[in-house]
DNA sequence: ATTGAATATATGAAAAACCATATATATTAT
DNA sequence: ATAATATATATGGTTTTTCATATATTCAAT
């Protein structure tokens, strides 16, 4: 992953709330959809984009799947997605703040 | 600045080049025109891009008009940047390492 | 000082490439 | 069968690139 590659898949509103989304611990893609208020199609292709980009992984539990960040990120993009997170325009975005619909057992 | 308008502008490896090699000192055109090997228009459309969005000022000096990283830019977009330069991509990146053409007077 | 040529940079407009979205359909689990 | 998610295709829209041209500055010659 290089820095190019980071900037290109942060560089979408979809991809970059729903990673900063979990940030905060993983997220199924009903979370997203309803709390970013988008489409399921939507929502799923974009995950799609950051799955085989290796920036996030699934697991599944049962008819759910909960999309996380990769557990072996290298430590500047675990540290530009800490920043990120932690801007004002991200703390001022209720969606970011928002809990989840699907009640993960952490 | 936003961190999805700071993503969107460094998601182009001229812009993000360019930055990079800013967070070194100032550059002009034609420096990043030669290291980068890119048209003239082509860089200058890009730097437009940066600064029209306050991220990147000019300085004019002579004949030659310098680059720079905006010196009041927020705590969290210059962290990103030097976080950015410090990857083993950016390390490894020649062009980031290259001396410049218009010998700026320091 | 003024003219003219050369260099540095910017910009308008058209063409090309790319990305995001919607709709429809498929897959997987219960 | 139903709910959750994924994928395929087409389409529309934005972004990027290129070309041609314009503006500003320097330098040299007059």
């Amino acid at each position: 992953m290089t820095p190019l590659d980071l900037m290109k898949l942060l560089a979408d509103d979809t991809r970059l709330t729903s990673v900063l989304m979990m940030a905060a611990g993983p997220r199924c893609v009903c979370d997203l959809m309803e709390i970013l208020s988008l489409s399921q199609p939507k929502v799923s292709r974009h995950l799609a984009i950051l799955r085989e980009a290796g920036l996030v992984r699934t697991e599944r539990r049962g008819q759910w799947i909960y999309y996380s960040l990769a557990p072996d990120l290298p430590g500047w993009v675990m540290n530009i997605i800490g920043l990120l997170a932690d801007t004002p325009a991200a703390n001022a975005d209720r969606r970011l703040s928002a809990s989840n619909c699907c009640e993960p057992e952490n």
